[in-house]
RNA sequence: GGUCCUGUGGUGUAGCGGCCUAACAUGCCUCCCUGUCACGGAGGAGACCGCCGGUUCGAAUCCGGUCAGGACCGCCA
């Protein structure tokens, strides 16, 4: 960008150059012909990139006028999502949004450099293909030329990852755009892109290794932030859901969550008796600097937790005098209640807080407890990214579905087992531990994989246990264990979710900011008008029929 | 599917029962100035306050519904 002078001493024999310029408005396009100059003395202006020189006009011709844009193109006034996203490639021209895309393709060129310096190659993989039960909603894509059947997006290239380490690869990576049909978030869209790896031969360490690696040069590169401890700490997942209730904590700060244990049966306080009694659990969050808290500003975190499924939420404010104002006073005697206060490390001034219920609950509510205190005390230092391994995952969990329970694969079906643990399979599942391993900064899932099975008797075990009969893991899967019988070497990799970890490297806190043509909330696009309805024969074709809808689609709507 | 928040000139906001014949900034148009760079000066156009209904003597303002956008819960192996 650079000024242009129009000088009508200096244009052209007979140039309208002047009179041009003076038609020019907002966006328009013009080309000058001219001559680079440095400024007149005193004219330089130091805080432009380009304020020492100016362009000395020939001719100006305008190649194509503009509308008035309907939202200011400057960095400094956000003009509403809806219309920014409408007219996204004008909101591309403001320079925060093209800094941010640049800075997603240097990212992209820096682990296409980076990985194929370590050997690895970039294969791509189909996006039509098949659809699996497991996990996320698949969009479906229906095949014309087989009537009534359909291809899947792929939520992820998992299995073809896997068949290329079946197929001697050894190293291989991809930048894959996957899908899952699930409402969005504020760092979920339903097409995004993941970096993609995985390795023949190696173990958890491997692995984690070269991500690792790659995340801390990628952050040193693109960022002026610290990382807050190197090499990265390993937490155990139990570990994390005592401390943070969450299995991808925040660690930028500490404010640990702590179990009340035992001490939750001192005196005689019902809520506490009962939610141990029940199989839950008491733990609690020390808050400081909070002990002053208003009745009002208790009730409202007592609404935050029930938000989250609470029933309620114990205070416990401790004055500066040492003076204890709590509910719980009633139901325990000074001394008990001093016991809990030591536990807690409650210090003058605190407020600590108390949930009792399953520990699913409780971890839950804590955890977002603590992340929305540790905005709210300032304990975040926003030049410092705080980055962890979360390894020791259980293989499986109890869903409800249907209100039948059920094992779950925690991350996916293929994950490995601890070696001596595939015995638990016949004994006790929910203890056997999964070779997998999350990387999490800031308390955002950036990435997860895990050391596979690649043994076809395993893998057929495993999903025996996921509930599936021999006749769905042979049409689900039977390629994937047939290929496990011809020479599959062990094999494990990772994921990173691509777009996120560009939304942190560019301190954005919305996935929408780092894409240059994201949906809204509502899964639209808003730009091109998708979704939207067909034509009959369109469909005919697909031999598709719909189902008449009482009401229009928005899309339908809009002239 | 649910909860919460927000809809006021092109854009961003203020106003939150009568001072509103709706204010401010910016943008837009016309004219003036011409070494400016967030230029400056003068003037002007532009909004039935998302929509429908209700309460009221009176509604941008209160209530209900609806539509749209956002955040979150459910969901996301």
């Amino acid at each position: 960008m650079t000024q242009v002078v129009v000088d009508p001493e200096r244009t052209s024999q007979g140039s309208k150059a002047l009179d041009v310029a003076g038609e020019t408005r907002s966006e328009y396009v013009v080309q000058v012909r001219g001559t680079v100059a440095k400024r007149l003395p005193g004219t330089e202006n130091p805080n432009m990139p380009t304020g020492a020189v100016e362009v000395i006009a020939a001719d100006v011709e305008i190649l194509n006028p503009s509308k008035t844009p309907p939202f200011p193109i400057t960095d400094a006034i956000t003009a509403d999502e809806a219309l920014r996203l409408k007219y996204r490639y004008l909101d591309i021209r403001r320079p925060a949004m093209r800094s941010r895309l640049e800075l997603r393709h240097q990212v992209a060129l820096f682990m296409r450099n980076f990985l194929s310096e370590r050997g690895f190659i970039e294969v791509e993989t189909p996006i039509l293909t098949k659809s699996s039960p497991e996990g996320a909603r698949d969009y479906l894509v229906p095949s014309r030329v087989w009537p009534g059947e359909f291809y899947a997006l792929p939520q992820a290239p998992q299995q073809f990852k896997q068949l290329l380490m079946v197929a001697g690869l050894d190293r291989y990576f991809q930048i894959a755009r996957c899908f899952r049909d699930e409402d969005l978030r504020g760092d979920r869209q339903p097409e995004f892109t993941q970096l993609d790896l995985e390795m023949s031969f190696v173990n958890e360490e491997d692995v984690m290794a070269v991500v690792e690696d790659l995340i801390v040069a990628l952050i040193q590169t693109f960022t002026t932030k610290r990382i807050k401890q190197l090499p990265l700490p390993h937490i155990r997942f139990e570990d994390a859901m005592e401390r943070y209730g969450i299995d991808r904590p925040d660690l930028r700060f500490d404010l640990p969550l702590k179990s009340l244990g035992d001490l939750a049966l001192l005196g005689d306080f019902k809520v506490f008796h009962d939610a141990v009694k029940n199989g839950g659990m008491v733990k609690g969050l020390r808050i400081p600097g909070r002990g002053t808290a208003t009745r009002r500003e208790l009730d409202e975190l007592t609404e935050f937790a029930r938000t989250f499924g609470a029933k309620g939420l114990l205070t416990m404010q401790i004055g500066a005098d040492g003076g204890v104002k709590s509910p719980i006073t009633k139901f325990m005697s000074p001394a008990d209640v001093q016991r809990i206060i030591a536990h807690m490390e409650g210090q003058p001034g605190d407020l600590i807080v108390f949930v009792a219920d399953s520990e699913k609950v409780v971890n839950d509510v804590l955890w977002r407890m603590r992340v929305k205190m540790g905005e709210e005390l300032g304990l975040i230092d926003p030049n410092e990214m705080a980055l962890c391994w979360v390894v020791g995952f259980p293989m499986f969990e109890v869903i409800e579905e249907n209100g039948k329970q059920r094992y779950h694969a925690t991350h996916n079906p293929f994950s490995g087992v601890k070696p001596g643990h595939e015995a638990l399979f016949e004994t006790d599942p929910l203890k056997a531990e999964a070779r997998q391993y999350d990387i999490v900064c800031n308390g955002y899932e950036i990435g997860g994989g895990s050391v596979r099975i690649h043994k076809a008797e395993v893998q057929r075990r495993v999903f025996q246990l996921l509930g599936l009969n021999d006749e769905q893991i042979n049409e689900q899967f039977g390629h994937m264990l047939e290929a496990f019988e011809m020479g599959a070497p062990p094999h494990g990799g990772l994921a990173v979710g691509f777009d996120r970890l560009v939304m942190l490297l560019s301190d954005t806190e919305n996935i929408r900011e780092v894409m240059a043509f994201p949906k809204n909330a509502n899964a639209q696009d808003l730009l091109m008008n998708a979704p939207s309805p067909v034509e009959r024969e369109q469909l005919d074709e697909l031999h598709i029929q719909v189902k008449p809808r009482p009401t229009p689609s928005p899309a339908s709507q809009q002239s």
